[in-house]
DNA sequence: TATGAATGAGCGTTCATTCAT
DNA sequence: CATGAATGAACGCTCATTCAT
């Protein structure tokens, strides 16, 4: 982890916080229980963060940046519009399970701590879900959602893929069932109930690109 | 009343902690703020609940048998198959809605807590879902879907749900979202992607598609 | 100090908190040095006290209680109304210099922590002032100061005592200086002002009484 | 300015522990605090004190001097000797009230803090009481304290302003006593005790009395 | 002259839990 | 059936202070 490296203390905190999130929940999350872990004074976290509240905003920030990053990115390297909301639903979800602890914070958190979190950081977090919706307005050709506003159908789009996250990495999803097929089974879904070509097609145009 | 004897101070017990739950959130959920709130000493809990996982995890039980007697009854006053399915949705997401404290120590709280539940306990929780997977079975006629088994789509469609209701009841979603247009809207999109006669207008677009 | 004796853990803790006051100061005063020195652990105090400010409330009460007890029984032991308001000064003062723990919760410390004393124990605490007002009121013949309102005589007295009391035990006063006869300077210099008789008559009186 | 020479941080640091004292009070003045406000680093308040005590001694110091100043003003203002005491009783006051952070470091802080205060200065402190007592002699005419030696009758008079001053700075007194008229009150008090002229018309009653 | 980095001690408070009765 | 008494561990946080640079 290349990121424990350059920055010292500050990002050695924030990353230990992201493992304990990971490993014990947010409930253990404490500024003592980093302090441990790193081998510091709990009086030296608060050299890099005025408080826990914004340590945890900061730990926020990272994600929703790091969200962002990987949809635009999905956005990009899509030549056809068609295939954009499925790149970013994939980018969407591999974030969610990949880092389940910036999307714990992000989006599970009891709302008690979001509320506290800054409205200026707020409206950079809902850019996100914006892009989403754009993404959908893009590749929409026509078909039964053509009339439900493309913002109504991203945050359709987003419940289903939060449902898919959060269920998959609390582990609260049947051992039978295979993610992959849940995952794929949530896109082919999503993409059907908004009209858009299916799997199928867009495959040739992956493997163009690749 | 299944299982739930009357049992007095337990039963005061179990419904104090809901509506601390409710009112205070799970982090404020202690032995001692219950005892505070019903009048009784702290220790008294201990008379009837080893712990506070098994407190924890008796409010669980309620609540999978509280949502099973509600897909249940759901099921039963559905005279066509077809109609099951959304019938059964709607009792999944009032539930949720209508009880977050249940919904979220079942669903939402994060696994380390679920670790400890015991497993037999999980199985029947396990039957919700299969009343889910049955409803689709008996409700589907045709489409794309069909190739899927039904414990996936099962799990599909409860991942849909899941979404709508942690997002809603945590209040993450945007305030120009309507509520309802949004459950409503999961609905739709649930029924159209298994193939299974959608609601209203939209039925003619769909059979003009396929 | 039988005070220790008869009411537990209760008693003791504020006879603590009292003896920290002395030796060491408001500022030393925390609940975990109350339990060091009774060999008990922090959290047992808050069985007794809900919180700090309810400790120290508990010792004002305390001290108002016995400093109305000490002026009525000063008020009480004087047949001729004209003592009366040089025993209640000797009350006070020796109030003041013998139990200066409870005094300086009562009158020194800052105004911040006085604010959160409830209202209605404020009124017990006022009737100390008043006490001693009555006595003005009852003792005086006539005189320069009999234009005077005695409530404003009351707070007139109450500040020269308060002056003599806080200065001497807060060790500020000159060593040279003898308290006994800055003490007896002060309530001669009390009378005189106030046009009572002055101290020689009285104390005919007072050696008829013993 | 006396001994304060012009040392840009030291300075600012001074003036800025003052002002935390009168904004938040002694319990909040903290060397990180004073840093903090000033924008410096809590490590340069070393270089101008050694440590917290150094600090507030100086703050004494200062305080010290301030009284003694308009003291000596109050002093030379009055031509006539028996206009005097007055004088500085009204500047001694008008320290107090006006100087309200000076005033509690230097008399009202527990006593554990000033055993900490160097000897040699304390006696510079003791010169401002020489002042009154120089006062008191002066202005003294005759009368029944004519026998009390003016040490101690300036410490009479100290103890008086001292209850008043700290009385009405810590809002101890009633709200519906006028503090003007409390002071006039003290003063008169004052001169009347010690057979000196006294205010206005209450002059001609003294001398019936006497 | 000034700082950044770090800390040990302490604060009030809450927690789940135990044990004797 | 119910409690009173008690606790060790933990929490977020603030403090004065040190030390190397």
């Amino acid at each position: 982890m290349p990121e424990t490296v350059e920055n010292g203390l500050q990002r050695l905190i924030l990353d230990t916080a992201r493992q304990l999130l990971t490993t014990t929940g947010y409930a253990q999350l404490s500024m003592r229980n980093i302090a441990k872990t790193i081998g510091y004074s709990a009086t030296s976290i608060y050299l890099y963060f005025e408080n826990k509240d914004e340590l945890v905003h900061a730990l926020i920030d990272e994600g929703v940046d790091l969200l962002y990053e990987r949809l635009v990115e999905a956005n990009d390297s899509c030549a056809v519009p068609q295939d954009r909301l499925l790149a970013m639903c994939r980018a969407y979800v591999s974030f969610g399970l990949e880092r389940p602890e910036y999307y714990e914070i992000m989006y599970v958190l009891h709302p008690e701590y979001i509320k506290r979190y800054p409205a200026e950081k707020y409206r950079k977090a809902r850019k996100n879900l914006e892009l989403i919706g754009a993404a959908i307005e893009g590749g929409r050709v026509h078909g039964p959602s053509a009339d439900m506003d493309s913002f109504l159908a991203a945050n359709l789009v987003w419940t289903q893929l939060h449902g898919v996250v959060t269920l998959l990495s609390s582990e609260r999803v049947d051992k039978r069932i295979d993610p992959d097929q849940l995952i794929e089974g949530a896109y082919q879904h999503i993409l059907r109930s908004l009209g858009i070509r299916d799997l199928g097609i867009s495959d040739e145009v992956v493997e163009k690109r690749s």
